[in-house]
DNA sequence: GTCTATAATTTGATAGAC
DNA sequence: GTCTATCAAATTATAGAC
């Protein structure tokens, strides 16, 4: 987003807000607009229809969360997995919101299939990413955890949210930490 | 729920469903009427505003839930976390659809204060559950611990969901296994 | 308890002026 | 691109008959 952020990015970011606060069905063109001083017919202009607006939310979202990835070597275990949990903590602390594509997940039987896919493809990106970091620096690097952290974190951010209380996040973190730091002990001491 | 069903257990199952598919901003009074046959006006007879309805919602899943895991036996570790993963797995593949709580705590900011602190009370109620058993059975029960089954179930059951991949939660269930019996097993053999 | 009827508001969306 | 104006539909909620 550039200095001087365009319109349609000023709409992005206000129906972010709401959909990570509140949900997609929650979201309305008129709160939008009202958020940054425009009509709701001119939102319209930039995202004719809601689901517009969805698919471009979860692109954007999707896009910014990829170049975080990017930027985090994969030389280093614990360093690579610290710098992906602190994705998921901003989102929680400086966002003060739940992830997008969670709660976009949560509402999926009632969202259209083009939201729905999306929403998929941004976890297949965070397992995917993992897995990458695991099969570089575990012995058995099982897609099973992988799994977890995704999950434990999404669920974390939730739990965490729903309860004003910052710190079940931390101890969510705590205990991946160290099943992540026990799974590569054990590879290095394989005592079996 | 009695074998003749009342019009308000009526109202309250047509009310989870569509909460639980699509969230509680979705669900409206008339979509309820329809699911059973009435009309709207009678829905609010039994849930005058919507927010009583959402209480409501919550108050008998959470009593629900409580039975269940009041009668999972806490004297054996693995039977216990077992049957309590199978609450979790019966939400997403029994009801195809994600926790409650899960969704009315993603949607907290935009819901009243009643409603999130009884999401909130539910998932301290699992927490509560959790603690309890690994202290009856571990040496070193730690809340961490507690809170990462709990998170890592909640957004598997999301993530899962949202992708139509059951088997990624069953990936997440294998990993939050075997790191409770691991942590079970460095007890019983203290190492360090 | 359930209905009809309706009020009051909100919402997604469009037409057309500027 | 943004506006005014407006529409059609949906939504929460209430009043009052039965």
């Amino acid at each position: 987003m550039p200095a001087q952020p365009s319109m349609r990015d000023k709409i992005l970011a206000s129906a972010e807000k709401r959909v990570r606060g509140a949900g997609f069905a929650a979201m309305s063109f008129r709160d939008i607009a009202n958020d940054i001083g425009i009509k709701s017919a001119s939102v319209h202009y930039h995202f004719p229809a809601k689901v517009d607006l969805g698919e471009a939310l979860i692109d954007e979202y999707t896009k910014r969360f990829e170049g975080r990835l990017a930027a985090i070597s994969l030389d280093e275990l614990q360093p690579a997995i610290d710098a992906f949990v602190a994705l998921y903590r901003e989102a929680l602390v400086l966002d003060e919101s739940v992830c997008l594509c969670a709660i976009m997940g949560a509402e999926a039987i009632g969202l259209p299939k083009s939201i729905n896919q999306r929403t998929k493809a941004f976890f297949q990106m965070n397992l995917l990413w993992l897995e990458a970091l695991f099969k570089r620096h575990l012995r058995t690097p099982e897609p099973e955890l992988a799994a977890m952290v995704v999950a434990a974190l999404e669920g974390a951010i939730i739990v965490s949210s729903a309860s004003q209380e910052r710190h079940i996040f931390e101890q969510v973190v705590q205990a991946v930490l160290r099943t992540i730091v026990s799974m590569a002990d054990a590879d290095r001491r394989p005592s079996k």
